[in-house]
DNA sequence: ATATTATATGCCAATTAGTGCATATTAGCA
DNA sequence: TGCTAATATGCACTAATTGGCATATAATAT
């Protein structure tokens, strides 16, 4: 009843869904669910929720492998695209930055591109990425 | 509480004023209150308090003139510029054109560039431009 | 002063949306 | 088969949003 351009900019109307759209948006990477509850410190019912609302406006879509789901931004889409590149300008400040240098740190355990763990807490992160750099000079 | 971005965002949530931002950034033309009213058909006091959400989300301002408000986009502004011309190519589509349409008929109806009567309605409308055409053929 | 016109706003009811928590689902693994 | 891990979802509660109506405000005209 209502259309596209509004139900999308609805989905778009929260701050925890800007959030997620900027982490897809600056890193350009399909991010599964504990990726992005890392980034954002929020809990992952939240996520699976907010994600839900985002794959129901058809900007992003998933692809399951195993038990993770990889999410990723519907880019093949002229309204999308649109879209994508606004808020690639327009999400700047803090908070959105913040959650860029949060999901840098996570991505860095990924092992050959995908994700092989669950959620870690902030110490927990970093000492993995410690055991990580360290192996990797060996 | 929440970034500009998302009170914003918040602010376009919503058919009614998406449609309203429409009228603004296609006509590019400051427009008083009736003139709104009449190119969406919809009720007075529902335009009001809409225009007075845009106003609160600072991507429109008014200044009076007399008993007329006029109401135009906030475009001297880097973060409103992104968003204006994001939207002038995003927000396309019937119903969006079909109040182009009505608005450039009721600005038929301005002198000088000044709106000069309040609300008509759609038989009224088309009387008025009619005699408007005639007068101005004497 | 009073009436009229353009616009704003307060109040109510109805709907919708967000959070938190617990639990369901589904896949891999011992 | 049973356990654990990753993700989704139902429910209850609260808060926010919207439309409709009536009325307020404020400027102009009579």
């Amino acid at each position: 009843m209502i259309n596209r351009q509004t139900s999308v900019l609805k989905a778009l109307s929260d701050e925890t869904r800007l959030r997620i759209m900027n982490v897809f948006i600056t890193s350009g990477e399909a991010l599964c669910v504990c990726e992005v509850v890392d980034a954002l410190h929020l809990p992952q019912y939240q996520i699976s929720k907010h994600l839900a609302i985002l794959k129901n406006a058809g900007v992003i879509d998933v692809e399951k492998d195993g038990t993770w789901g990889y999410h990723y931004l519907i880019t093949d889409d002229p309204l999308n695209k649109m879209l994508f590149s606004f808020l690639k300008k327009y999400l700047v400040g803090e908070v959105f930055d913040d959650d860029i240098k949060q999901l840098d740190l996570r991505l860095l355990l990924r092992e050959e591109g995908r994700c092989v763990v669950g959620f870690v807490d902030e110490k927990e992160l970093k000492t993995k990425i410690k055991d990580k750099v360290k192996n990797s000079q060996v």
